[in-house]
DNA sequence: GGTCACCCCACAACTAAGGA
DNA sequence: TCCTTAGTTGTGGGGTGACC
């Protein structure tokens, strides 16, 4: 029999006080047909059911004062103990009042004990057991389950209840946990199969309320952001997509929209290089294929779906998301071009090159920047550093692994830049980057480009593939313009 | 200066999880 | 049971250090 009855303050008590002849009845499905088990325990003999008060002890350490809690337990853990109404409200209650407070917090306090041992055990199956902060939010939590849960139901089992709140508690603490494994390794299949669990992980959904999801993704993007140390330009873009875009990257998970918002703060400001996407993902605990799709859907929705690599859609999110409708937090990022040639006087400066070779450089950046790759802006300035070198005859002046260094590249990626540049443009250099100094200087410093110079697509890269990519290139075998040495 | 092997990253295809 | 989305895995392009 449960009896509810309404304290003053506004207490309201709701306890089981029912008569010894209950204690026989099963609290998991209510039948009455306990069976005590060869190591002392009492079980339901129809669903198998473990009676709470019947917990044999076999450790050896001391019992507490009311006898079903180990002293050590009792000392370490505050989830088994029960309290109901203040200490003054409890000095007041009537003596039935006390007896009932009494059997209800005995029962409640018997029901947290098993859910003690349940979830203590599956940490440790899990080897989590060193975690008491898993431990505290799973005691925590499934005191809100087992609330929440219909009296009498079949979903009231401990056991399940203990597993469900631990998955649910893991999953919130982006602890990596796999449904299947995780069942294998817990779930008791002699009591219970795995749709049972799936049942009361619906019933306890409205158990766990998440909270506000946008507010979560804010949260992870600092951590992310931490986690990487970005710059402030990446840090102030990100802050921008978040502000007045986070509605557009769309995911059920918030770390994949912190993530993608991250990363498109990242392309935005061509800061890839440092930061691949690869990395954020990892610091966000996520796949990278759910960024990239995330970063794409959120292009999609706005009306301009990506249709090349994402690796190369920087201006597009930028126009898109840190533009004139984001906000003056990011920093304005410089033209390719304009960075390019930041870049070359730099380096000019402090490598000490002629100033011949930096005015090709500066001229070739002018007319042909379209024709190197971009993947890499060190490269890029590299290449054309010693495309510079090579057409202005300055190479016994300058060394071009130094100019690769300069550059922050090293002399094959250089190289490689260098000859793609002279595909596209329709002269495949073989061999030896020597070889190019004849047609060097009418390629790149000339104002017209040569008439079979289609703009910036050429060969497409994959037929360049690095490092064999001059196989396979079909171009004019000849250099149409040959100068006396 | 040039070559090569190794490693990292992006991407696509497939699989699993979770919600309706 | 179906659909959507995240995770896993294999593949190939591209970058880089070591070595000649």
């Amino acid at each position: 029999m449960v009896t509810s009855i309404n304290l003053p303050q506004n207490i309201r008590l709701r306890v089981s006080v029912s008569c010894s002849r209950e204690i026989d009845l099963c609290p998991g499905c209510g039948a009455k047909i306990p069976v005590t088990t060869p190591e002392g325990f009492t079980v339901c003999s129809k669903c198998g059911l473990e009676y709470p008060d019947s917990q044999p002890y076999v450790c050896s350490d001391a019992l507490g004062r009311d006898k079903t809690l180990l002293q050590s337990h009792a000392k370490h853990s505050r989830h088994t103990s029960t309290m109901i109404g203040s200490k003054t409200e409890r000095e007041r209650l009537a003596p039935q009042l006390k007896w009932a407070e009494r059997v209800g917090r005995m029962h409640e306090q018997e029901v947290f004990q098993r859910a003690y041992f349940e979830i203590r055990k599956v940490l440790t199956v899990l080897d989590l057991n060193e975690r008491t902060a898993l431990l505290d939010a799973a005691m925590v939590g499934f005191g809100q389950a087992y609330r929440h849960v219909t009296k009498g139901s079949r979903n009231r089992n401990v056991h399940l209840l203990a597993l469900v709140t631990v998955y649910r508690v893991l999953r919130a603490a982006r602890v990596p946990v796999v449904l299947k494994r995780y069942l294998t390794a817990c779930l008791d299949r002699d009591q219970h199969d795995a749709k049972q669990f799936m049942t009361v992980l619906r019933e306890t959904t409205f158990a766990f309320p998440r909270t506000n999801p946008d507010e979560m993704v804010l949260h992870e993007i600092s951590a992310i952001v931490s986690r990487l140390g970005l710059p402030k330009p990446v840090r102030d873009a990100a802050a921008a997509i978040a502000k007045h875009h986070v509605g557009r990257f769309q995911s059920p998970k918030t770390g994949v929209r912190a993530a993608a918002i991250v990363s498109a703060g990242v392309l935005a400001t061509g800061t890839r290089a440092q930061f691949p996407l690869v990395s954020v993902a990892r610091s966000a605990g996520i796949a990278s294929s759910a960024l990239i799709r995330c970063v794409t859907a959120a292009c999609a929705l706005c009306g301009r779906p990506i249709t090349s690599s994402i690796i190369s859609v920087g201006d597009l999110l930028r126009s898109l998301f840190v533009g004139p409708t984001g906000t003056s937090m990011a920093k304005p990022i410089a033209s390719r071009t304009a960075e390019v040639k930041t870049r070359i006087v730099e380096i000019g400066r402090t490598a000490k090159l002629p100033e011949v070779v930096v005015e090709a450089a500066l001229k070739v950046t002018d007319l042909h920047i379209d024709t190197f790759p971009d993947r890499v802006l060190f490269a890029q300035v590299g290449a054309i550093l010693s495309t510079a070198v090579i057409a202005s005859g300055s190479r016994a002046k300058c060394r071009l692994k130094v100019i690769a260094r300069s550059a922050g590249t090293n002399y094959p990626t250089m190289a490689h830049y260098l000859k793609v540049a002279c595909a596209r443009l329709g002269f495949p250099l073989e061999g030896k980057l020597a070889s190019s100094r004849f047609f060097l200087p009418e390629l790149f410093l000339r104002e017209k480009p040569p008439d079979h110079y289609e703009g910036s697509l050429g060969p497409p890269l994959r037929a360049l593939a690095h490092p064999n990519y001059i196989k396979g290139i079909e171009g004019p075998p000849t250099i149409p313009t040959h100068p006396s040495p």
